[in-house]
DNA sequence: TGCTTATCTCGGAATTTGTGATGTTATTGT
DNA sequence: ACAATAACATCACAAATTCCGAGATAAGCA
């Protein structure tokens, strides 16, 4: 690895320049530089390429013409090299590969994704639902981009923008007495038969959300998909306890359902995003921004139901 | 400039062993050398491309395992520049360059190539009669690869090796009176009318042959070629004095000459070959070496004529 | 002959690269 | 749960390299 790269430049513009001071001038550098560059590509060949003339300058032979479009060859692939590393985190083009642990994600990914991805783009989406743990191990393995998920529960080691707080809310079906309420409490919930959504967190999560109560709710069904949840509850198999809200009311099943707030004071769940915070690709960071966005202006109002509004 | 081959060397040994301690065991170098290349290179393009793992090694991501193939390429590149121009000088491909001041170098330049280029070769000759001040300024501006020339009159900052040293000869047509004595006198010479070979260095040392004798031979002719010369003697015009010696008496006018050798002490023309004897070419230098062999082997005998054989 | 334009040389300064010791973190086996 | 092991990270220092600047040298030019 004697021939440097920086050798083949300063010899090519040597050359370039029939000149030594000249390309020393061009590269700002002094021109014994230059000289010695000259002297290491020919002590790397062994091949004398450059007759030195005092006086008039330099001027290459045919073997030193023949280095030199070589080198100079060389020299544009490596900057194109740069250059296209250069785009691989600047441009808006590629594979945004993203994790999320985050079950009402068609809810809004969509829309962030139109705020910051033109009609007709050259980037590739790559979504993945995946549960938590998971999201963060893939983050960690550079498998996504960025990861959707609750930062109750986050790795030290990973970097993350807390999107939203969503506090629970109660999920009934359209006939239940207490549609009429504006609000619920713990202890009316308690009475009900419960639908939980049995996935890593959540299920611990809602758990704790009883701790409090003198009762605990009796629990009807457990289902992993938010959608089964929703569905069952529609169903009338009983309520459930959710955090975040779809755009629609209709369930699979065909009969809708009714969310209402919670008014007992209940630790809430953090809707985060993580990825790369201190390097990111460019279409990673605008990725970021857009959801910070969506969630900082129409988000809060429709995903979540807040007791405090 | 920041990013250097050997950066990319390391970063890529590194996510091909997917272990910084392995790279750094193969290339022998520390591993802390390997790990700071590799923050070199992210560093370079300002992404996060390798997940380090302790314990477990590391693991390039996506964007990682694209710069990396970008590297590898251009370390690919690299190292087939490095061949090349090691081919360049060993290799018996090529342009062979050759200037030459030597009128009969048509008489021995055949055997010589035949000695060390093979029936079919790749080699490309491209050669130049000229006289001894453009050889000499060829070689020195890279036109030349070697030249073929009269060190009497050499430049200092020229390298060469001594061919092979010429004494002067007679020469004279078939029907000249002298023709039976095996050697003749400078006296004898200078009783006949002398055509005389008018080239740059050969006219004045002719010319300095005479300066011991009380009488100087009559000029019948100049002529700037040999075979003029030649062809002028057998012609009956004159006498001549070369120095070397074509392989047949035959001239281009149809008639043959004779030569003689002098029997004076006279000083020689001496046949050398010029080239970059610090580091040439490998055809250059087989070229050089098959010269020498040639004169000291078949050709004193042959391309001169020498009163002490 | 003297002036100008170049390259060459060389010592020392600045920068870069590499080392080795030490610390930190994760895995693995008991 | 704990010890042993295997990696990577970091840091101060050493080594090597690169670069500069000043003088020396050589060639062209008037």
């Amino acid at each position: 690895m004697a021939l440097t790269l920086k050798a083949m430049e300063y010899f090519t513009t040597a050359l370039h320049h029939g000149s030594i001071v000249k390309a020393a001038a061009e590269l700002n550098i002094a021109a014994s530089a230059v000289s010695s560059a000259i002297d290491q590509v020919e002590a790397e060949f062994d091949l004398t390429l450059v007759i030195r003339q005092r006086a008039r300058g330099i001027q290459p032979n045919a073997a030193g013409r023949d280095v030199a479009r070589k080198c100079e060859h060389l020299l544009d692939e490596y900057r194109s090299l740069l250059i296209e590393g250069a785009e691989l985190k600047k441009s808006h083009k590629g594979t945004l590969r993203i994790g999320y642990y985050a079950p009402i994600a068609p809810a809004f990914l969509p829309q962030v994704f139109e705020a910051f991805l033109p009609n007709t783009s050259d980037v590739t989406l790559e979504l993945e639902e995946c549960n938590n743990d998971e999201a963060q191990d893939g983050l960690l393995a550079g498998t996504y981009d960025a990861i959707l998920f609750v930062a109750e529960g986050v790795r030290p080691s990973i970097e993350y923008d807390t999107l939203v707080t969503a506090p629970p809310y109660f999920l009934m079906p359209s006939s239940h007495p207490l549609k009429d309420q504006r609000t619920v409490t713990m202890a009316q919930i308690a009475t009900e038969p419960l639908i939980v959504l049995n996935r890593p967190i959540a299920a611990s999560y809602y758990e704790g959300l009883f701790q409090s109560e003198t009762r605990k709710a009796p629990v009807a069904a457990y289902a992993n998909s938010t959608e089964m949840v929703r569905s069952l509850v529609a169903a009338g198999r009983g309520c459930a306890i959710l955090n975040m809200l779809p755009l629609t009311s209709e369930t699979y099943v065909g009969a809708p359902v009714i969310a209402r707030p919670i008014s007992d004071s209940l630790p809430p769940l953090t809707l985060a995003l993580g990825y790369d915070r201190m390097r990111p690709r460019r279409i990673v960071q605008d990725f970021a921004k857009a959801c910070q966005e969506h969630f900082a202006t129409v988000g809060p109002t429709r995903c979540i139901i807040s007791h405090e509004e």
